[in-house]
DNA sequence: TCTATAAGTCGTCAACTGACGACATATGTT
DNA sequence: AACATATGTCGTCAGTTGACGACTTATAGA
């Protein structure tokens, strides 16, 4: 490598210019299980940073252990990244928020402040959303098929719980359903892409943003589901 | 390069398993300018589908051409991700939308609708989101502050126009109208990048989901514009 | 204290990668 | 036909990578 594109090459290698890393004289031998949970806790924030494409050399100085080392606990960087992806961006999803949408004691613009609230929490971080970014566009099969899965099935709930409340007739195609509930679903994922992408500054805090959203999502609620209907072919 | 990680390094690479790129006995001998376009045009989908990590020897395959032809068009790969940089992302954007925007003989949300379903033509294709992903993600200075930019004033006039023809007194601070434009621009642009980056399936036409999306924002203009107001601390 | 074993490092291999000097050849002009 | 020049390729260099065999050493149990 010579030189001029050291910039690049640095940002997809995850190197730092003054080499930080931690002071690798500190103590030694962990346990296994201790280890390698250090080494996934690592691997995700360089992961993140770096880029998938980011050097088993690089992350070694970052954990403060030899590159072979690694290798002691994953057979590849492939199966590292797997359960990297697997533990921080598959495993932050909690059953109960189905549960806590359709728990009718409760306003449902309510419910969906407290649902996003907690959904913004874990999962739109910046960890969260760059590793998920990073993998959405590696054309491995680590794919969002899952999560898609999962968040389409939010969708439904929430606009279905929204639409009884306000007594609201719904169309029978599902999909319809789910992109009215994308509706409010981009708009606050756009919210956290932009804040963690798109380094955007000047940004509103996070509840307020989300409260924005939602009312603007309950009450155009009816005319949403009007407007789809009129515009059947 | 052992075997184990061979699809991942793949998709970083852009290599195809079968090695497809073109027959490169066709013509040759480009004049100068001429190739420099099939090059750009080539690279811009190279890299949108294997990362700006991928490699400057795949890229020549795809071309039909030598690796060392590309040095003769471009001092670094960095100087080539610019050059598509510049043209592929930065370059679609018109002047004229600030123009149509504002253009008060007709009713605001046929204009913003006409304005989004041309937006949605130029920016928001596979080629055009990954490649801006990949930028957004990366360290690089190529970051997308200039687009940023853009794309609030974009908003500041979207929420202007609809306030002006709704009679709604909007408040003074910036910030506020910029994260109501994207209360919208958030659920479209997010639109895209379901359909191209998560690859989803299942998904309503362009027209419709603008048109939704366009109405629900209308429509709940002035309570989202009330809803800030009663939230100030 | 001795020792088995787990924890950890060194050094190296082969393929990969950006970059480029030296060389080859098509093409139009005279 | 001869030549100048732009177009294009070969081969190679040096630094980078994922992966792993061989080796070292801390630590706990007998």
């Amino acid at each position: 490598m010579k030189a001029k594109s050291e910039a690049l090459r640095d940002a997809a290698t995850g190197r730092k210019s003054a080499e930080s890393a931690r002071p690798k004289a500190g103590r030694k031998r962990l346990p296994h299980a201790e280890r390698k949970a250090q080494i996934l806790k690592t691997a995700t924030e360089f992961f993140a940073d770096n880029g998938l494409t980011a050097q088993t050399r690089r992350l070694a100085d970052e954990c403060g252990i030899s590159q072979r080392l690694l290798y002691r606990f994953f057979p590849t960087k492939e199966d590292l990244l797997d359960e990297v992806y697997r533990q921080e961006i598959l495993g932050v999803f909690k059953p109960t928020w189905f549960a806590e949408l359709q728990d009718r004691s409760r306003p449902a613009e309510k419910r969906i402040i407290l649902f996003y609230e907690d959904y913004l929490k874990v999962t739109l971080t910046r960890k969260w959303l760059r590793l998920f970014m990073y993998a959405s566009l590696s054309e491995a099969r680590m794919a969002p098929d899952y999560i898609s899965a999962i968040v389409t099935h939010l969708m439904e709930v929430i606009v279905r719980e929204v639409a009884e409340e306000k007594a609201v007739t719904l169309p029978d195609d599902r999909t319809a359903l789910h992109e009215m509930g994308w509706t409010l679903h981009g708009a606050i994922s756009h919210y956290a892409i932009r804040r963690h992408l798109y380094k955007a500054s000047n940004i509103l805090p996070e509840q307020k943003v989300i409260a924005m959203h939602v009312r603007t999502f309950m009450v155009g609620f009816e005319s949403m589901v009007q407007d789809y209907a009129d515009h059947l072919d």
